[in-house]
RNA sequence: GGGCGCGUAGCUCAGGGGUCAGAGCGCUUCCUUGACACGGAAGAGGUCCGAGGUUCAAGUCCUCGCGUGCCCA
């Protein structure tokens, strides 16, 4: 057998690994009636999308599940896939169309999403190599792209039904308009930001020559389409006005003054400009007083005909620089003043939105809502944090009609068509002529489906919706969706209307809404800004595993998880500890003697006829085990690796492994050959509790110990399911008595270390010890004290009786660790004297203690009302530090003599 | 303006009424002992943001304030 290289190299064994596990086709999950399924949906990342720190989370979590569920027996399902991504994609071609002067206008539509479509083949979807960097266990077979042609049929489907039912209609409204994207957009893409801006005031004088009044507006540009001045009902300032006509300035038109509850008084003058074309709550104001609606922008926010000679054409800016000049010159731009104002902009691009009159298809919300919230509401679907709960209630109760129309090529296209003879078509195929007038020229809807209106399928579209597929019942409803917060509504909330709308049950009973990554900082990590770590960089210094525990490590109930690249370097240290300990393990299996293969293994050992170091790793393990299971249900992934984590590091390796080398090194055979079966044993297990979170590292491991079966990936998990049988299980290794007799141990050995640190002694000269204890303590430390002495580096370790004050030596310290007196034969004033500060030090901590206790016992009301256990509890305590002071003073008297 | 988080060791975070304080990193001292220096041993380090309140008892519950982040309007 090759001996191990002493440091670990992850990415060579992560590659071998992951072509291992896909050959086998490990990842595929099908129908299978008699295990239950554990299914996941993916949240499909963008075909233009590259792995970032987000994405690493949210796999890693989910690979964590997928994983853990295999072992437990589960079927385990993760459907992987590809958004389309309308709008991304856009971006993406567009800039390289500009490259070449282009725009997709120049192309026409065939051509631009022939183009793109071999864009898409080319470089799109590359993020799902790297998932498989990351060592996801997807079903790779299952891949969808939501453009593919089964899925497009789905979105159809949708669409037609959801139009029969009376969801979805088409209307003229104002939506979000971006101008350099040419599309609408939905309510959710617009991100509004807090940004400094100018308050105009201007004079609108009356008609008959008056004074009129002063407007304050944040859009002067937009005076060009103005049709009304509003004020408030109440306002007396202006009631007089109400009802007379005042003059846009520049353009010279008369308009009303209206009274409308909706105008703020306290708004700069109380008195606004009303602009139906160019603003909602005008629009709403503008619909109620049956104005008319003039526009002054177009779809390129440049100034229209309205604008005359002087401003056609202009951008929206220059129009406005060049209006407040033009004002200004008038002599009716009476005021300027600063003003932050809350301005949306388009999620993607940033361009800053123009609310914008056009035809649209909507969908309906309201009716698609009610059954989602009451699914929530009854804990059919539960989210996790719990307080993720209200925050999905809260937007739900108060959801708007969803603009799904989008002005763009890329997507799946409106199955509606229209005849000149005025007819709408609204069919699942293109219709050959027109029901109502036979005519054979139809014309399709220019308009694509927003692509969150099709992402809202993926639970059900995947599984091969709208047939009634074998897929679809077995797997559906899905487990548990993993989600940043951030598209909870975007795609949560409308993944569960749809499931609920078309399959009547709910997509997934669990929504885990994990932190989002952000850097050391606390800011967002972003490639523009130069914030970014890129995952894959880290994976090719530190492997996936490493990355991985990082972040699943850093899971906790919290809104954002600050991350620096040093922790993953933490953890590639973590990692190489395992494996030295593997490597350790490994040779000295190969000593010789009869190996534990076959039926038990990588079993857990009995603890029959097992030292003490045997018994208390072994009961570590067990309530490590099932602390992990425990955390892992409850998705506390914190918990599980910290657990995890101090397990291996503190107990497996700093004492257990440490132990065991005595018993290899110096043991009868037997001792031998137990001490190998519980090193191996209890190794290959924590391996199967760590693998889901580092799943490459730990089969390595596994594979080089004894082990049953052909992979990690199916081993089954170290603790049972159902809780009977968990704590049947449990009970078998875990031993209060060997964890209370190790402690002793332990804190032995920490308390002579400490003395020869504060003797100044060189770790390496060897002691010749003596231990004065009580006779209760004698038998465990006869039989432990083979194990003590080398950690300690004791030549010599003699047990005596406490207070056989002739067993010491003339010329020796001496220390107390509880019951037992440790001596040392050292003698010199200095030694005496660091002995001392000790001990003083040990005393004064006690009675720190002491006094505390005793005022709490003092005080009548706590032994009055503090429940009995407790108080009974306190005084145990009381009786064990005073006696335990009484001794450290004897002795310290001892010490001064 | 409303809602939701967060503020505990230099840093990142656990702990969510009863041994009033834990982990990792960082720091100090010592150590190349046959798993591991990506390591080992021993240490130092905290008015648990502030002010009130509830309670026999409060990092832990309540109120207010300050700071900070996110979401909705």
């Amino acid at each position: 057998m090759a001996e191990l290289p002493k440091a670990y190299d992850p990415v060579e064994t992560e590659g071998r690994w992951y072509a291992f596990w896909t050959a086998r086709r490990y990842f595929h999950a099908t129908v299978d009636p008699s295990r239950r399924p554990y299914v996941i949906m993916m949240p499909l990342p963008n075909v233009t999308g590259e792995l970032h720190m987000g994405h690493a989370l949210n796999n890693s979590l989910q690979d964590c599940m997928i994983r853990w569920s295999r072992m437990r027996g589960l079927n385990a399902m993760w459907q992987p896939g590809l958004d389309h991504a309308s709008i991304a994609v856009h971006v993406v071609m567009e800039r390289r169309l500009a490259q070449q002067g282009l725009t997709r206008f120049d192309l026409g539509r065939e051509r631009f999403l022939e183009e793109t479509w071999r864009w898409k083949e080319r470089i799109g979807g590359r993020i799902l190599d790297q998932l498989r960097r990351l060592g996801c266990s997807c079903d790779w077979d299952r891949t969808t792209f939501t453009m593919d042609p089964r899925y497009s049929a789905a979105v159809q489907e949708c669409f037609v039904r959801l139009y029969e039912r009376g969801l979805i209609y088409r209307g003229t409204r104002m939506i979000n308009w971006c101008p350099k994207d040419q599309t609408s957009i939905s309510d959710l893409e617009v991100e509004y930001v807090e940004t400094p801006s100018t308050l105009y005031y201007l004079r609108y004088r009356a008609e008959d020559g008056g004074d009129g009044l002063l407007v304050a507006t944040q859009r002067p540009e937009t005076i060009l389409a103005d049709v009304a001045v509003a004020v408030h009902p109440d306002d007396d300032r202006y009631r007089r006005l109400v009802g007379t006509r005042v003059v846009v300035p520049v353009v010279d038109r008369p308009v009303p003054v209206i009274a409308d509850r909706r105008v703020d008084p306290r708004f700069g003058t109380g008195a606004v400009k009303v602009t139906p074309g160019h603003d909602p709550a005008d629009n709403e104001i503008g619909a109620d007083h049956g104005l008319p609606v003039l526009v002054c922008l177009d779809t390129h926010a440049r100034i229209t005909d309205l604008g005359g000679e002087r401003y056609r054409g202009l951008d929206r800016f220059e129009a406005r620089r060049l209006i407040v000049d033009d004002l200004r010159a008038r002599g009716v731009l009476e005021r300027e003043e600063a003003y932050t104002t809350s301005i949306g902009r388009c999620d993607r691009c940033k361009t800053v939105i123009e609310p914008y009159i056009s035809e649209q298809w909507f969908c309906r919300m309201r009716e698609l809502a009610a059954p989602a919230i009451q699914a929530v509401r009854d804990g059919r679907v539960r989210f996790h944090p719990e307080r993720w709960t209200k925050f999905y209630m809260d937007w739900m109760e108060q959801i708007r009609d969803w603009n799904i129309s989008r002005q763009l090529w890329w997507g799946h296209r409106i199955p509606v068509w229209y005849c000149a003879c005025g007819e709408m078509i609204v069919r699942r195929t293109s219709p050959a002529r027109c029901p109502a007038c036979g005519a054979t020229e139809l014309t399709q809807d220019p308009d694509i489906l927003d692509t969150w209106f099709s992402s809202a399928l993926w639970p059900i579209a995947t599984l091969g919706w709208p047939e009634e597929t074998d897929d679809l019942r077995y797997f559906y409803p899905t487990s548990t969706l993993f989600t940043d917060r951030s598209i909870v509504f975007l795609w949560v909330a409308r993944m569960i209307m749809f499931g609920l709308a078309f399959r009547g049950e709910v997509p997934f009973r669990d929504v885990y809404v994990h932190p989002t990554v952000l850097n050391i900082e606390g800011r967002r990590m972003s490639k523009s800004l130069g914030t970014g770590i890129d995952p894959l960089g880290l994976i090719d210094r530190y492997g996936a595993d490493s990355l991985r525990f990082a972040l699943i490590n850093r899971v906790t109930g919290e809104q954002d998880l600050r991350f620096a690249e040093k922790m993953v370097e933490d953890t590639r240290n973590f990692a190489n500890k395992i494996w030295n300990a593997a490597r350790f393990v490994r040779m000295a299996a190969a000593e010789p003697g009869p190996r534990a293969d076959g039926e038990r293994a990588g079993a857990i050992p009995d603890p029959e006829g097992c030292s003490l170091p045997e018994r208390w790793i072994l009961s570590r393990f067990a309530r490590t085990a099932t602390a992990v299971t425990e955390a892992l249900e409850r998705f506390e992934f914190h918990a599980a690796c910290q657990r995890l984590y101090a397990f291996i590091w503190s107990e497996y390796c700093d004492w257990y492994l440490e132990m065991a080398k005595e018993d290899l090194r110096a043991g009868p055979p037997a001792r031998r050959e137990a001490a190998r079966a519980v090193l191996s044993g209890v190794l290959s297990q924590t391996m199967a509790l760590l693998h889901p979170v580092m799943p490459s590292l730990t089969e390595e491991i596994w594979q080089a110990l004894a082990h049953r079966g052909e992979t990690i990936m199916l081993a089954p998990w170290p603790v049972p399911e159902e809780a009977g049988a968990r704590a049947a299980w449990a009970a078998r290794w875990v031993d209060p008595q060997a964890e209370a007799q190790m402690a002793t141990v332990m804190g032995l050995v920490h308390a002579i270390r400490s003395m020869r640190a504060d003797l100044g002694m060189p770790p390496a000269e060897p002691l010749r010890l003596l231990l004065l204890l009580p006779d209760g303590q004698r038998a465990l430390l006869e039989d432990a004290r083979r194990y003590i002495a080398p950690l300690v580096r004791a030549a010599e370790l003699a047990l005596g009786r406490a207070g056989d004050r002739a067993a010491r030596p003339p010329a020796a310290v001496s220390l107390l660790w509880g019951e037992i007196e440790i001596v040392l034969p050292v003698e010199s004033a200095e030694a005496r004297r660091a002995v001392r500060e000790r001990v003083r030090r040990q005393l004064a901590a006690l009675d720190r203690d002491l006094g505390r206790l005793g005022e709490r016992l003092r005080n009548g009301a706590f032994l009055e009302r503090a429940p009995a256990e407790v108080v009974e509890a306190d005084r145990a305590r009381e009786r064990e530090l005073a006696e335990r002071r009484r001794t450290l003073e004897r002795y310290l008297v001892g010490l001064d003599a």
